[in-house]
DNA sequence: CGCGTTCGATAGCAGCGCTATGCATAGCAC
DNA sequence: GTGCTATGCATAGCGCTGCTATCGAACGCG
């Protein structure tokens, strides 16, 4: 039957497109097939030994991305008030895209058919388990369980933060708007637990 | 001098070129120069002299886009409740996203470095109104302006909604996130005015 | 009517992602 | 060590993209 063994691909050419790709998008300039190529140093074929052409090599750099991000956020060293450390985490993910524009429009590109890279979830893990500790420590809104209410600070975070990136907001809407947002969406400043009216409460996505 | 004349430009064929983008954009398909030309029934050369480029023809169609969605959300009848009627506004704005999201895509989308559209201002003064009108009858938490809330309660609607079309959430979080945002965000259910900590107001975009 | 000017059609260019082909090489059998 | 095989990687070409140079035709005015 089959005697030998394959050659295998070099890891290395795989990091290198990697990097190219990541370091023209951060530079700006459009992230082509030949031009990562050759800043990786090889042909255009590694793109397509290593991933599965150019859709393959953009998901591999959202790969990295998220986690590289995930990492960031992790950093963060808790302090006593969980709720300050969750304006700190969103803090950190507001100058992450800040510090690389591009690199967040490819992350969350509307147009990737392809689901949101595994290291999306880990990001998210680490907002949830912020969201878990406060809630831990009662400091938010009774009946909202950890999950939904790190979405919601994840969502409205990724709202004001694509529009400003888009230039429909301008850059300082994200200090005036963020910090109210967060206070209003999580944190019970003694008083407690409401409930919305039937009115708002349907007819949202599925009709 | 100049003596004659300049022949007009047909406006059908520049109607033609935005309607063919536009009707590309909802089947799916890709806008490409020669698809748009050939489905208005012209040549590629249209899109030069009615609109500068690709780029133009694409702006022209996000321009379309907001109009129309402005008068849709114009269109909205106003109850005695002026909280509902922004909940219905919201729903209305989701529910045109979800019906064409190739287009609402285009509408935000976060490459187009030519500033948002004039239109785009109408769609948005449609929803300061509604949170004029609010704050009118004391139906929202006090100290917050009605251009601050509604650009609130928009970019929370963004977030959402392009975090669904992005596939990173299940159309479902629509439905089960936004409305509680949006009480949690604008409704005062009877209690006083918050203030966020210190902890909470800085730090955000321009650190 | 004739003129000037602009529209809009055609052809070609550089670049894109992708694929078919060819060669060199890494690993196993012996 | 030697031969074989399967694979990685390079090259060339295809069909497509947006864009521009060129040119004939249509229009409005004097």
């Amino acid at each position: 039957m089959l005697a030998t063994v394959p050659r295998p691909a070099d890891p290395a050419v795989r990091e290198r497109l990697v990097d190219a790709a990541a370091h023209l998008l951060a530079a700006g300039e459009e992230v082509a097939l030949r031009k990562v190529a050759a800043a990786a140093g090889t042909s255009t074929m590694g793109v397509y030994t290593h991933f599965d052409g150019m859709p393959g090599l953009v998901h591999a750099v959202r790969e990295r991305a998220f986690g590289l991000l995930a990492e960031r956020l992790a950093a963060l060293e808790p302090t006593a008030d969980p709720v300050a450390d969750l304006v700190a985490s969103g803090s950190a993910y507001v100058g992450a895209a800040l510090a690389e524009p591009a690199l967040y429009r490819v992350m969350f590109d509307i147009d990737a058919r392809g689901r949101p890279p595994a290291a999306a979830s880990m990001t998210f893990a680490v907002l949830v388990a912020g969201v878990e500790r406060a809630v831990a420590e009662d400091r938010l809104v009774p009946r909202t369980d950890a999950l939904a209410a790190a979405t919601r600070l994840w969502a409205m975070t990724h709202g004001v933060l694509t529009l400003v990136l888009a230039g429909a907001l301008p850059r300082a809407a994200l200090d005036e708007h963020l910090p109210p947002m967060y206070v209003a969406q999580l944190v019970a400043w003694g008083d407690g637990p409401r409930r919305a009216p039937a009115s708002v409460r349907r007819g949202w996505g599925t009709a």
